[in-house]
RNA sequence: GGGGGCGUAGCUCAGUUGGUUAGAGUGACGGCCUGUCACGCCGUAGGUCGCGGGUUCGAGCCCCGUCGCUCCCGCCA
């Protein structure tokens, strides 16, 4: 054994008080047994209660607070369990040594656990019934004066919490949040095993795939010029799995996809539960995971409410598009956006700005009696958005009868007026908001945004609720405007909805029926956020050359890139089908959070840096060589 | 790539219509204090007002540019 000697044997001094009374107290410590004990504690910070009054434990931790009276000096010792009060008074040896500790200094106090004087119990403390009176300490790690004060729960700049992560992480709420999510990712293995599923991991670095997003790509060393990437998911390998035979499988899967970040999109990397099983159904499908994500949301809710596994509604993704303006809607908010395009159309409508165009209006339950302000704020936020306004009708009573007040409601003659509260459901003191565009996506698009925030605004929302639904029935290809062709509307590997002999049949200038064609590809969505997309997968490696024709992709191109997977399937391919739920964005919905960062433990900022470990950085020319690249800087 | 918000002491922020030496709280340091738990009291140090340019007798404040963080659009099957 050297001098410095392995982690596992450790001699830490005993104390680094002054020498003068260094001696007295290592007496008193050989007295009183404590070389005996474990080195650093006996208990944790949040172990200790009324009944272990007497015993003479070591405790370790940081100084989460220090109060200092002068002749009594408290310390908050704090780890990773809890927070235990410790007090010494000046008669102790060690007095001076707890004297000079400052906050998140760690150190390790050995001493007799006592109860705490009449009236200075701390109900708020699991430990604080009891306090610990230091009669030694032992300075493990001092600490510089904090960038950011782990003590409290302020708000501190996002660049700043990210530099120094560690110290952030120490604060209670995300400690917490990083727990909570151990705990969720424990549970979703559990319930997973507990279906008859099994977790095998796929490669990191694999070939790039042309679908989707943009590739991490990993230069290769050995092979000039080419490059690995990093799966955008381990989509071809699950579906490889089930060409292979096994049945069930599942991965907590690390995704990487080099696109831009948002609040709910971490940039760069994301976890997700990816998940694929042989011989189903989309009901199959269904039926394996609702249980899981609801019995998960059950489990960690804090007794919210939870839609039950075999209650999730399945509304069709036209259907979403038409009631929600999204396909991702949040349906605690009860606001259902209705086509009133007909309405408008009608001879006695005037409002010409209307006429032709989609309108979708959207209910305002109680929205009639607000003030002025609060329509201006709606129609100058639809501007913002590039609308041409959020046009609105309050509907008020006037002797028994239903009229309409607003700048438009001159527009609209009574019996059209009729027609429009029937089909909005609305009666007097409600309003309805207009979304308008000649491109009905646009009009529905608005429409889902103002619904959001109508919802917010009148308090709509229930907050003490996961509500779940599957969204079903998306379309296969949808039309690019800007290229003037079809493309892939969402996973270019699901199932079409159609006749096998029909679609192989199908022609190019079958455009309206292209564009009809829905997949078997579903989402599930709570309270408003995208929690997982899947399929059944097209395992027919013809009717897959043809739905990537279709898509502009010339046969001999499909061979190529997808050479692996179309190999497999002239092999014994089995009909199978899977989803991939995220993992992160199931954790902030259960924390409660708005934002990803507050539930990953080491994120990176919007703009794609992790600023604790310093990535990116720039390669050396040493590694540059070897991996034959050169960089070319843009130019300014 | 584009739009909005923010950037002043280690940290959180205030700073009036452009006007003397840029303030407070907290933390740090020093002093006092034996029952606090956001302990209290007194004192000291601490600033290139993100950076660069401009307007002005005079800029933290107005203008232009730029950088960083963030939210959003694009993008994310």
């Amino acid at each position: 054994m050297t001098a410095s000697g392995p982690p596992d044997s450790p001699s830490p001094p005993i104390l680094t008080v002054l020498s003068e009374t260094a001696t007295k107290a290592a007496i008193l410590a050989d007295s009183q047994g404590f070389s005996t004990m474990h080195a650093y504690r006996t208990h944790t910070c949040g172990q200790l209660r009324k009944g272990d009054v007497g015993k003479t434990v070591r405790l370790s931790g940081w100084v989460n607070r220090r109060r200092d009276h002068g002749g009594l000096i408290f310390i908050d010792l704090r780890d990773h369990y809890g927070i235990t009060q410790c007090v010494i008074t000046p008669e102790n040896p060690a007095f001076a040594a707890v004297d000079t500790a400052r906050s998140e200094w760690v150190l390790t106090f050995t001493g007799k656990v006592v109860d705490r004087l009449e009236g200075t119990v701390n109900a708020d403390l699991p430990t604080g019934e009891i306090e610990l009176r230091i009669e030694q300490v032992t300075v493990q790690g001092k600490a510089q004066e904090l960038p950011l004060p782990v003590f409290g729960d302020q708000e501190y700049p996002e660049d700043t919490r990210l530099t120094y992560r560690f110290l952030d992480l120490r604060r209670e709420r995300l400690h917490k949040n990083i727990m909570l999510r151990a705990g969720i990712i424990t549970s979703i293995r559990k319930r997973m095993i507990e279906q008859g599923f099994t977790e095998f991991q796929t490669p990191i670095l694999t070939a790039s795939s042309p679908e989707g997003a943009r590739d991490f790509l990993v230069p290769s060393r050995r092979y000039p010029g080419q490059f690995y990437a990093l799966p955008q998911a381990p989509q071809q390998f699950k579906q490889l799995i089930m060409v292979a035979g096994f049945d069930r499988y599942f991965q907590i899967a690390p995704c990487f996809r080099d696109e831009d970040g948002r609040a709910d999109r971490s940039p760069g990397e994301f976890y997700q539960l990816d998940l694929e099983m042989s011989f189903v159904t989309q009901d199959d499908v269904f039926n394996a995971v609702a249980p899981v994500l609801a019995g998960v949301f059950e489990e960690f809710a804090g007794g919210k409410k939870v839609t039950k596994p075999e209650a999730f509604p399945r509304i069709p993704y036209a259907e979403a598009m038409l009631k929600y303006g999204t396909d991702k809607p949040d349906i605690r908010n009860p606001i259902e956006i209705v086509d009133v395009s007909a309405v408008f159309e009608r001879a006695d409508v005037e409002f010409k700005a209307f006429k032709g165009k989609t309108v979708r209006a959207i209910p305002a339950p109680g929205a009639g009696p607000q003030p002025r302000s609060f329509f201006d704020k709606l129609n100058e936020w639809a501007r913002s958005e590039g609308a041409a306004g959020l046009g609105y009708i309050q509907f008020e009573d006037e002797g028994g009868a239903l009229v309409g007040k607003g700048p438009i409601a001159k527009f609209i003659p009574p019996a059209a007026l009729a027609e429009m509260a029937k089909i909005g459901g609305s009666k007097a003191g409600d309003a309805l908001f207009f979304s308008a565009d000649a491109k009905a996506d646009r009009a529905a698009n608005i429409a889902g945004q103002a619904r959001t925030r109508l919802g917010r605004e009148l308090n709509l929302i229930p907050q003490d609720e996961y509500k779940f639904c599957w969204i079903v029935d998306f379309p296969m290809y949808e039309w690019n405007e800007e290229e003037k062709k079809i493309d892939f509307s969402h996973n270019p590997f699901s199932m079409p909805q159609f006749d096998r002999d029909a679609f192989m049949a199908l022609d190019k200038a079958d455009k309206d029926t292209i564009l009809g064609i829905k997949a078997y590809q579903y989402d599930i969505v709570c309270n408003g956020y995208e929690l997982s997309s899947g399929a059944i997968r097209n395992h027919d490696p013809d009717v897959m050359l043809k739905a990537f024709e279709i898509a502009g992709y010339a046969r001999e191109e499909t061979e190529e890139k997808f050479k692996g997977m179309l190999n497999a399937f002239r092999h014994g391919a089995p009909p199978h089908g899977g989803t991939a739920p995220g993992i992160d964005r199931i954790v902030m919905l259960l924390a409660g959070e708005e934002n990803l960062r507050e539930v990953t433990m080491f994120p990176m900022t919007q703009s794609a840096q992790d600023l604790l470990m310093n990535a990116p950085s720039p390669a050396n020319s040493k590694q540059l060589k070897e991996l034959h690249l050169r960089v070319v800087y843009p130019e300014k």
